[in-house]
DNA sequence: CGCACGTACGAAAGCGCTTACGTAAGCGCT
DNA sequence: AGCGCTTACGTAAGCGCTTTCGTACGTGCG
């Protein structure tokens, strides 16, 4: 393993401007006991010279760990790569470096990759995507998360509760309801479910979401047929069988994200089940293609990247005395998959 | 900005172990100089009391930096996800950490972040994505490889040649040739290209391929109308507005990416101009979703997943004395996208 | 005008680790 | 038995930075 060569130091910047190295020290961290002045011609030395400071050096030395550790459940999901993208942007305005792990949506794995980020010593961890409802591991990764930030680290999640820390909070019952509204309005009945694995907390939300307009409306939520897959395209695909097979009286199919609605609508396709005419068809998150399917997607926009943006400013923040939440709001976005409800014997 | 609180140190597993530090850190790092029976008995303390190295100090004091830089146009484009993907298996079977950062696109900003992974000390360089042809830049980046190395870094680009270093080569200019080729045995002579930035090295050796193709088959390349614009669904939505004004005899649309293929079919539908029946429409990568888009996407397909994988893996070898080429290989990948030219007048 | 006090800065002590160097022991050789 | 050589380990010197502490200087006050 590789090892860099000589480089600019603090010493150097500090000798070139004339100043101690405490003082150059100080100077570029913007501490204060040290001269407007002086400061400012520190700064300006060290940035003609392209001084970079050593973060190795630095945390070593008792700073700031200035390095970020994201966990996300795969970054090839669109959802999850625009969420990194936030995270980089604000990343990338305040300096700071991010590492990515995989969790691959098991939770043993993301307890893994959590333990190790801390062993790593980063400064601030964030987490993405769902929780899951196994009340073992998630109280394993609150006392890990807790511990971290007893020792001075910094928090915040995307899409999960129950974790202790400040979250970004998807809007996914709301969400929920506004599918379940939108298709009822436009007629529908028999609506069957494309839903994510069981055992996350977002499939379970954005669930009673649409079970909860159903009961607004005086439907009773024996009318949604809901199998269960994985929160995945594929996912969408066995999923979509399941429905065609066990409840081909379904008139709309609800995927629970927008990668299932994506196998949802390729299974219609091919079996030339015509969308919106003879199915509806909505999705969840509105990644940047859903606009581009054929038919487009109509599905809930979650904003990813402000989701991302805002998790790190959170966490960027000193922390507060109670678990901060900031909801995302969401918006219904009616594209060409949903339609009025075919005509009976139609 | 957070700073760790007390943890074990190698000093804590030395004594517990009844040795020096000295001896404790040859053992755990693998080093001669130590008996096998002391060295086991180390190793054994270590994992006992769940010792972790400080990453800080390990690197500092000159050790292994474990941690690689990986340097993406932009995490949220599937071709990237899908190499970060890769990267990040790679890295976790090794116990590597992985950091990624932003290039937008942007040659100066591109060689700001590989400035900046330089000083973050990292061990391996990642560079993924089309290089420039603008010859100050690649000189540049050339330059800060070169003296990385020198120091001992290991570097691994994907998609550039002329940067000096090992390299995961696609096939783009022999996707490109098999893609003209296909188009050609379908009938098609008008076809026209919607090709990314104009400075983009991808961008030229895919097109390149395509000339060839039609060289190779006796047609000129002035049959070829190529319009530049971004490399992205925006961009493919902008070229092919151009291409539908300034050559609406085209009866085929070759995008140089998938992204812009999205684009493309995009704008193609709402002009409700049908492909393949009157226009063909072909990519470049196959990300995922290409096969989900209606029609779905005849594609070049570049195994993205593998190409992060095998990135890292060269870096991981020992540097050899001249740089390596790995060729990724290329499938043509053919569905509804693409039809016979249609019958002249038609 | 002399005192205490605050302010701006420098000297030096580590942070936890790797590694050159030193040393004691064990080996074979003459 | 004495020499040099290797091997196994300990000692201590940093890596580049932050930060505590100390010191010199001005400023206010009586």
């Amino acid at each position: 393993m590789p090892r860099p060569g000589p480089r600019l130091r603090l010493v150097d910047v500090a000798e070139r401007a004339g100043v101690s190295l405490a003082t150059a020290s100080r100077a570029l961290a913007g501490r204060e006991g040290v001269s407007e002045e002086v400061a400012r011609h520190v700064r300006q030395v060290s940035r003609e010279l392209g001084y970079v400071a050593n973060p190795y050096a630095r945390t070593l030395a008792g700073g700031a760990s200035s390095t970020v550790g994201l966990i996300v459940h795969q970054i090839d999901d669109p959802y999850f790569s625009e969420i990194a993208s936030g995270v980089l942007q604000v990343a990338a305005e305040e300096g700071l470096l991010v590492q990515i792990a995989h969790s691959g949506r098991d939770p043993e794995n993301e307890l893994r990759q959590l333990r190790h980020l801390i062993a790593q010593q980063v400064g601030i961890i964030l987490i993405a995507g769902s929780g899951y409802d196994d009340p073992r591991v998630e109280a394993e990764a609150r006392a890990e998360l807790a511990g971290f930030q007893r020792a001075g680290g910094r928090v915040a999640v995307i899409g999960r509760h129950a974790l202790g820390v400040d979250a970004v909070v998807p809007d996914n019952e709301a969400g929920g309801r506004a599918i379940g509204a939108h298709l009822l309005a436009l007629g529908h009945r028999r609506i069957a479910i494309a839903a994510g694995t069981p055992g996350l907390t977002t499939v379970a939300d954005r669930l009673a979401g649409v079970t909860a307009a159903l009961a607004a409306h005086g439907h009773s939520p024996d009318d949604l047929a809901v199998v269960h897959s994985d929160f995945t395209r594929d996912g969408g695909r066995v999923a979509t069988e399941r429905i065609l097979y066990h409840h081909p009286e379904s008139t709309a199919i609800i995927a629970l994200n927008d990668a299932m609605a994506i196998g949802v609508l390729s299974v219609l396709r091919s079996r030339r089940i015509p969308v919106p005419e003879r199915v509806s068809v909505v999705g969840f998150d509105d990644v940047s293609v859903a606009a581009d399917l054929a038919p487009s997607l109509t599905t809930v926009r979650l904003p990813m990247t402000d989701m991302g943006r805002m998790a790190l400013t959170l966490a960027l923040k000193p922390r507060s005395a109670r678990p901060r939440r900031r909801p995302t709001g969401h918006t219904l976005v009616v594209r060409d998959s949903t339609g009025p409800v075919p005509a009976p014997g139609g």
